[in-house]
Formats: structure tokens, C-alpha cells, sequence
DNA sequence: GGGGATTACGTCTAGCGTAATTATG
DNA sequence: CATAATTACGCTAGACGTAATCCCC
């Protein structure tokens, strides 16, 4: 599953047409209308009703929209909640011959933590 | 933004082996290696740190797994939100001669609704 | 004919699997 | 040495862009 293709439907959604969202997002209106192709092929429902002015939602994209929005959502959280650690330091230690060296990696091996380079 | 990367990423944090967790997800130890190197490289952060007994969270993979579990859980439900709604009938309309024909489309016009063949 | 979406096609990147490599205990 | 993860490499599927096509006002 993957998540820019429900970004799309939520922005097509929105606008109503491709030739607005596929600007906003970076891509041409043909890659918007087959990202909307794939995401419905995964679903296996049909999410909009294409008409020569614009696109629709159907029922079952009405029905999904909610839960997409709570989707991206959720995944903006994650993304966020990974980096606003306050780093505290960072050593690397490669000679273990003197013991504060020893120290440290004993520390580290008693509590992992990320960013170490070993 | 890939879900199975964080599915992955899940069973992992949980297995603590990669052997354990690829099995599960119908792919090899290297595939699922290289999903948690891709789905780090797309947070800008370090999940897990390697041993060569298995696989440990690190501090940005503690505060990333409850978001993760969101994350699906999210997805899950937004999956099974298509295709629950009760269809209530289905109707082709290709005949504009007859006056229900064109009533029947005046409403299609009016309230669209998927699984219509035009 | 004009605006909008789709299809066709070439290209390019991402993901997987098999096999070889590295690293730890 | 045994175990577990990584890297190398070839392959296939998916995604994008350009260009051409279809469809309804």
C-alpha cells in the first residue's frame, strides 16, 4: 500500500479535477490518473465516476475519504515522532585500549541508542 | 511513503530477527534487510541496531513503533471501509427513448454512484 | 473545436531473489 | 565454525513523462 497514491486521491478529491492536483503534487495529470488507477485496482472498487469536465466521488470514495485523511495523518505523525529526540551526544569509539573508551562502549552495549556508528 | 516497509518494520521490533519476521511477510531475510534500510533512509533515522544475534530498537524506533501500529491499524481500516456498503441496485441505462430511461439518468446525473457502467 | 481524461510507449528506478561476503561469539 | 545481517548482481514490475487518442459539451 502505498501512501501517495491516497495523498492524490485526497487532493483530487478536493479539487475535483487532475490538471489542478497533479501540479500541486509534482507530477503530470497522466501520472495522477494512473496513480488513481493503481490505488483503486488495490482497493478493488471504483473511487470516482470520470466525467469530461472533472472527476466524482462514488459512494465507495465517499465511504474512503475519511479514513484516508485519518491515514495521511496518521502517517505525518510518524514521520514526526522519529528526529525531535533531543540528541544528547555522539562519540565514536574505536581504540579500546584505554578504559575511558571501555567505559563508553560498556554504556552502549547496556543501552543502545541511535546514531552511534557502531 | 511505503506501508509494507512499516509492516516490516513491526514484526521485526517484535521477532527481534530478521529469519523470523521475512517468513512471515512472504519475502527473504535480504528483501526485509533491505526494506528497513530503505523505509530508515525515508525517516532520516536509525530503527534498529544490528547484532549479530538479531535486530534492537533504538530510541527513534521505541518512539516510531506506536505510530507504526497506528499507522496500519489506519490502514486497515481504510481498506475495509470500500466494498462494506450495502449496493443497492445496479442499473445500465443506454436507452433514451423510453421516459424511465431518462428519469433513471436524470438521477444518475444528479447523485452519482459507483458501479454505474457510464 | 476545446477542455479534460485516458491509452500507448519508451525509459528509469525500486524491489525481490540467489549467491557471495562480512562480522560476532 | 555457526549464525545472522549485509552487499553484489541480474531480473522483473511499477511509475513517470511525452505524445497521441478518445469523449462530451
Amino acid at each position: 500500500m502505498d501512501l501517495d497514491g491516497v495523498r492524490t486521491f485526497l487532493l483530487v478529491a478536493e479539487l475535483g479535477r487532475l490538471q489542478d492536483a497533479a501540479p500541486e503534487l509534482g507530477i503530470t495529470q497522466q501520472a495522477a490518473s494512473k496513480r488513481l488507477r493503481s490505488l483503486e485496482r488495490r482497493l478493488g472498487a471504483t473511487l470516482f465516476t470520470r466525467t469530461p469536465r472533472g472527476l466524482r466521488l462514488t459512494v465507495d470514495g465517499q465511504a474512503f475519504a475519511p479514513h484516508a485523511r485519518e491515514l495521511v495523518l496518521a502517517a505525518d505523525r510518524a514521520v514526526r515522532s522519529v528526529g525531535s529526540v533531543d540528541r544528547a551526544i555522539r562519540v565514536d569509539v574505536t581504540n579500546r585500549r584505554i578504559a575511558p573508551a571501555v567505559a563508553v562502549e560498556d554504556f552502549h552495549r547496556a543501552c543502545p541508542i541511535s546514531n552511534w556508528t557502531s
